[in-house]
DNA sequence: TAGTTAGAGGTATAGACCTC
DNA sequence: GAGGTCTATACCTCTAACTA
């Protein structure tokens, strides 16, 4: 259980505001001390985070967005016997999700699309949503696509709509200027950037300045943003080992400059490097688990 | 077109109470 | 006891609708 403190410095919204959504709008219902002060739940979290994501990315009224998530959350409730109210069994739920959003996005449906996620937001962590729901649909529509079931077109779309969800996240979370800064990018000719997404979201999510470049990333003057801007870590994800040549000459020549920054290298491509390798004690795993080490590991001690 | 009004939404303040 | 949080209320800004 959160207080009304911690609410504020999650999500950057004022304490009024929390107490003027919850009394005009009646959208969340945090339960109180024996002296009355608020404590607000994991799903209170959740909701106000979305309540923000709506107002502020969207221009939605705050009128508007609160009603929307009150009729989810009706439609959900509505979905299941009362008698045995529960959330869905979550991966049963996931894969029933998956399919419907790949059907939505493939036939060019963002509203659909948008409808399906806000309600999968609305109930889970988005962590769990995030790798349970729209990872596996990136890498679904990796293989569509290479197997010709789908076009380019759509496989474009459908990735511009996943990064745009990761970037209203990205920019939800507060940064701890007292954390290290990162860099994150895939070299040049790496165009696969979910992994990346993924990480600089966790790294966010831990109060860290990620400074996202994205895919295809030119050497040049990387070297120079890492001495301006102070970086600490630098974060590289290649996926394809055919560039993986490549990727080492990349990191090379920015090591070669600027030898201090600390490496963080994700992906398949770096995943398949030797033991024996010297950038081999800078690859982490795909998994959140891998991640958090890592951050306990790198971060923490600093 | 410009002024007025009303509603929506966010913020500030005061005083009382609660927590650590 | 200091600092945090509560409720209630007033005030501010912005926008849209209305009117002269």
């Amino acid at each position: 259980m959160y207080n009304s403190k911690m609410i504020v410095k999650q999500l950057g919204l004022s304490a009024g505001t929390l107490r003027a959504w919850e009394t005009r709008y009646g959208v969340i219902q945090p339960v109180r001390t024996e002296g009355g002060h608020r404590l607000y739940s994991d799903e209170d979290l959740a909701d106000l985070r979305w309540l923000k994501m709506e107002t502020e990315d969207k221009g939605i009224s705050i009128r508007h967005a609160a009603q929307q998530l009150i009729k989810n959350k009706a439609l959900q409730a509505e979905a299941l016997p009362l008698s045995s109210y529960k959330t869905p069994e979550p991966k049963a739920y996931f894969i029933d999700m998956q399919n419907n959003l790949y059907a939505h996005l493939v036939d060019f449906d963002a509203g659909k699309s948008n409808a399906l996620v806000d309600l999968g937001f609305s109930m889970y962590q988005f962590d769990d949503m995030f790798h349970e729901v729209l990872v596996p649909l990136m890498a679904r529509v990796g293989d569509e696509w290479e197997r010709g079931t789908i076009t380019a077109v759509q496989e474009h779309f459908i990735s511009h709509f996943v990064q745009l969800r990761f970037a209203q996240f990205f920019r939800l979370f507060q940064v701890d200027s007292t954390k290290p800064k990162v860099l994150a990018l895939c070299p040049s000719g790496e165009q696969h950037q979910v992994g990346l997404l993924l990480f600089s979201l966790f790294l966010r999510r831990k109060g860290l300045d990620v400074i996202y470049i994205g895919a295809d990333t030119p050497l040049e003057g990387i070297s120079q943003l890492i001495l301006v801007k102070d970086i600490q870590f630098l974060c590289l994800s290649l996926t394809n080992p055919k560039r993986l040549k490549a990727g080492l000459s990349f990191i090379g020549s920015i090591h070669k400059e600027v030898p201090e920054v600390e490496l963080v290298l994700g992906g398949k491509a770096f995943n398949g490097l030797p033991k024996g390798h010297s950038l081999y004690p800078y690859v982490i795993g795909q998994s959140m688990e891998s991640w958090e080490m890592w951050y306990q590991r790198e971060v923490i001690k600093t």
